[in-house]
DNA sequence: TGTGGTAATACGCCCTAGGTATTAAAGTTC
DNA sequence: GAACTTTAATACCTAGGGCGTATTACCACA
């Protein structure tokens, strides 16, 4: 039925229908006349139906014709609207970003990002998975995120490529009736005798190795190393007076009620924030995100 | 661009997108393999993009290809419905059909004509133009209609047929206190002495004639003929008591109060309702309209 | 009646879609 | 790890059909 009819044929048909004249349309095809009044026969056969009335000096289209027109409109549309968004996926304009994001980063940095990339590729639908920094990798290996918004330092995986984006302060937080609450800045060794409270190592080895070096190099020797297995129960144990933790500066966009917070003096004293993805970059989205992540100015984290 | 496309390389990709094995969806399309790889390779360098992944084994869709797979269905869906819109459009099923409708008819046996066709052809549109009888024919013969209800006799037209439908009863009216208004039935001679109330013959000439001779066969001697011009106007003059006036039975539908409508009994005292159409029938829309008048049951007019 | 214009037809050429045979590469089996 | 299987890509050939040129048929208009 429809499976004789090829595209030629509809955009003939398509230039026929404004012309009504076999010879201009023929020219402004590009042919010449005779192949032209062939394919629109073949049309109407393969149709059943005239879709023109030709009185040797008049073309005029019929009932079915106009019909068909209107349809063909549409058909050929269709066609250059496929073209368009396969093209624009092809290069990573159009469809998902699987995006991890390490905690705290959700709602810092990554609005940030979030919204740049919008108004970049206004396309792209981003997906974000809050994830520590060191479980991303695997699912970056295995193409279930395209990449990941990570906390360095992060062990070196040789199929990843690991790019730094900024660096991120380091704050130390307490009660805000602790002898330290009145000032905005300490250095680490003022930290000595106090507990320290820490994300337990399992759940963020390189995090928490970091954070254990700049205490040992700052000499601050904690009473108690207190661990905790969220972020929730750290504050509470904040909050309980137990002691104080280091944390990405980050977090004071999203609690503060009965929190000091209070900058680390120590040189160093900052954690970097890089972008993670697959070396062999299999997906064009990821090249995107690349090449506009350079141009982004990050927010302040202080 | 999409220039060199056809819908055969659409046809193509579609049945590899869903079979993912060149080899079945060339079986499936009842060619052989080596031109079906060849047909995607050049949709694939059309578009700038591949389509799909082939690892030896493998064959998957890309990003791209999940997107054009989409487009592309909707693109193939478009146009078996172009062909079927067209054929539709040929065969009278779908589109205008303007209908030209004597007056007072189109209270009476025009609405169930509409609901009829509307049954039988739900994309067929109806426009209806009430217009009187012996106007309708050179409309119909410029195409400006394309069949016309019409009340019988009527000249005839050598280009036009006409075609016999039902029968209409005549009808008497008078005011409502007028001395026969107790009779459901009257003779028409009963009616000698009355004044006789009449469009114009100018307006309908048929119809004028036609009343006139029943008039005379039924030895009714009128003391005056009131001509007016209008529906409206005549019915003033009825309601004035200034006589009586013989039209269809289809009145009785729009007009009733402070009226007397009364039978005639004479033989033949009724008028023969038709269609008109071109002789050379030139579009398929009034055969269907043919076809479908004679299955049809009038609604009993009296 | 002839002249100009236009769509349809005739015919030849060549491009290209499709077929067969083969190759290359990856997976499977022993 | 060698032989076998599977499967997509390539090479080459044939033929059908799309396009061009030339011509015809038909209508309008002078």
């Amino acid at each position: 039925m429809t499976e004789s009819i090829e595209l030629r044929q509809l955009r003939y048909f398509a230039a026929l229908a404004e012309e009504l004249h076999f010879g201009r349309a023929a020219r402004r095809l590009g042919i010449s006349q005779p192949p032209l009044t062939r394919q629109i026969q073949q049309l109407e056969r393969a149709l059943g139906a005239p879709l023109f009335e030709r009185t040797k000096h008049v073309v005029q289209l019929t009932v079915a014709g106009r019909v068909f027109l209107e349809e063909t409109r549409k058909t050929l549309e269709q066609v250059s609207r496929s073209f368009e968004l396969a093209q624009r996926a092809h290069r990573g304009e159009l469809g998902q970003l699987a995006l991890g994001v390490a905690p705290l980063l959700e709602a810092s940095a990554y609005p940030a990002l979030e919204a740049h990339i919008r108004k970049n590729f206004p396309h792209v639908q981003v997906k974000r998975h809050v994830l520590p920094s060191d479980q991303q990798p695997p699912l970056i290996r295995n193409a279930s995120l395209h990449a990941g918004l990570v906390r360095l330092p992060l062990e070196e995986h040789d199929s990843l490529t690991l790019e730094f984006l900024f660096r991120e302060a380091l704050v130390v937080i307490m009660r805000d009736d602790h002898r330290l609450a009145n000032r905005r800045a300490v250095r680490i060794a003022e930290l000595s005798g106090q507990n320290r409270i820490a994300i337990r190592k399992k759940f963020n080895p390189a995090f928490y190795r970091y954070i254990r070096l700049l205490c040992d190099r700052g000499e601050y020797r904690a009473a108690r190393v207190i661990p905790v297995n969220t972020l929730p129960e750290l504050l509470n144990s904040v909050l309980s007076a137990d002691g104080v933790a280091i944390v990405p500066a980050s977090l004071k966009r999203q609690f503060t009620s009965r929190l000091h917070y209070a900058r680390l003096l120590d040189t160093n004293a900052d954690i970097q924030v890089g972008l993670v993805y697959r070396r062999d970059n299999p997906s064009q989205i990821v090249h995107l995100l690349q090449r506009v992540i350079h141009q982004m100015e990050w927010p302040n984290i202080a």
